[in-house]
DNA sequence: AACTATTTATAAGA
DNA sequence: TTCTTATAAATAGTT
């Protein structure tokens, strides 16, 4: 109905389409409306544009979300919605009734209060403090377990310096044998050195003054024993 | 369009109406599919006939609840479906988040698998320690608290018995001193006493073999000691 | 947005 | 209902 025939299928340009989809929009709105009237339907017509501008028409006097309702009422049992929602409050109610009884039982867990107590036997009380001392067990056994891990990690740590330590002492006893001057005759050197150069070279003074003995702050044999005692006093 | 002009306004005759409702009905349709295809635009269509008959049309490839599912979207807050529903998923989601926290806060308790305790670290799994010997305190605090009860319970009604019992020991003794023939001449009479009477009855007999003593099964000092601390092993 | 030649929808009748 | 057809209404292309 125009100048012209037109084939129904998408109109390519972008302008025409959207003054096409204006007028047409009019046109079907005027005819539900008209129908509305003319026969007391109930009609509800959403529409998104390509661009998802929304619109829509209901007949005057309802609302969508009645139409929306009569539909589910009709189409029923086929309707996701309404079986949807019913799910999901059953869920609900499950997940508080679940949560419920977790939170009882860390209550009597905890002790809390006596209260909580209270509803348990004298059994249920034995039963559950067996429980608690296995847990209890189990909890320690994991510190323990912990502890050792960290002690261990730390001896073989310690171990590594220590033969570190040893290596460089070696190399610097061959150095002060072969050049006995070696150690404060380049001391313009000593700013710009590398750090671990540095750390050789306080080394050095160090140990000179200590006559070859270990450096204080390691740890060996009993020391170490007592270091993993004293840890695990914790336990 | 038609032979006459028509006034847009409600048709009386129900043939009529029918008639014209099945008319411009498919002349919508076909007007809505014309925009769906024109414009590749989503419509849908939902009417209902004064006599609730429903016909609707969708966009080919969308299904009634997209369309609807687009409309809540876009409608968003005026909508109360929408805010309820998604009230209802948050609501979901944070139960199922508080009922694992819970899980995992009873699994650290029960020291399950160490799979669990994994991810506690020393600190943790020391404060968790401390908790389970204070909430096992507790339990045994109850436990203590419900034997106790109950000895003292069972203690209250031996006394309560052993005082009975010593009554009625004087009340006979007062009838033998009186009536030293009472006791067995009235045997006549013994079938038709009731339950108190034969118990009293019995215990004359018994009585008087005893010498007054109390009847074995009576707990005292010492002895209600060593039943406490018996029962108290238990804990 | 307005115009208008044409096509389309449809009211009334069969 | 469906078909027919005269006529009203919608609208494609143009301005």
């Amino acid at each position: 109905m125009g100048r012209g025939k037109i084939e129904i299928k998408l109109i390519e340009n972008p302008t025409n389409r959207q003054v096409t989809y204006s007028k047409r929009r009019n046109g079907i709105f005027k005819k539900a409306h008209e129908l509305s009237v003319l026969c007391d339907a109930k009609v509800s017509l959403i529409m998104f544009s390509k661009n998802n501008k929304m619109h829509e028409y209901i007949t005057p006097g309802l609302s969508t979300k009645k139409i929306i309702d009569q539909y589910q009422k009709t189409v029923g049992d086929i309707d996701l919605w309404r079986s949807h929602y019913e799910k999901m409050l059953e869920n609900l109610k499950k997940l508080k009734d679940i949560n419920n009884k977790l939170r009882r039982q860390i209550r009597h867990r905890i002790g809390e209060g006596g209260l909580e107590l209270d509803d348990l036997s004298f059994q249920q009380l034995r039963s559950l403090e067996d429980d608690m001392v296995s847990s209890i067990a189990k909890i320690r056994d994991r510190k323990f377990h912990v502890i050792k891990t960290r002690t261990d990690t730390c001896r073989k740590k310690v171990r590594s310096l220590e033969q570190m330590n040893g290596n460089l002492l070696l190399e610097l006893e061959k150095c002060v044998i072969h050049h006995p001057s070696f150690i404060f005759h380049d001391e313009g050197e000593e700013e710009s050195l590398a750090n671990g150069a540095s750390t050789l070279y306080a080394f050095c003074h160090h140990h000179s003054h200590l006559n070859h003995h270990h450096i204080p702050h390691h740890h060996h044999g009993g020391e170490e024993e007592a270091f993993k005692t004293d840890d695990l006093r914790l336990a």
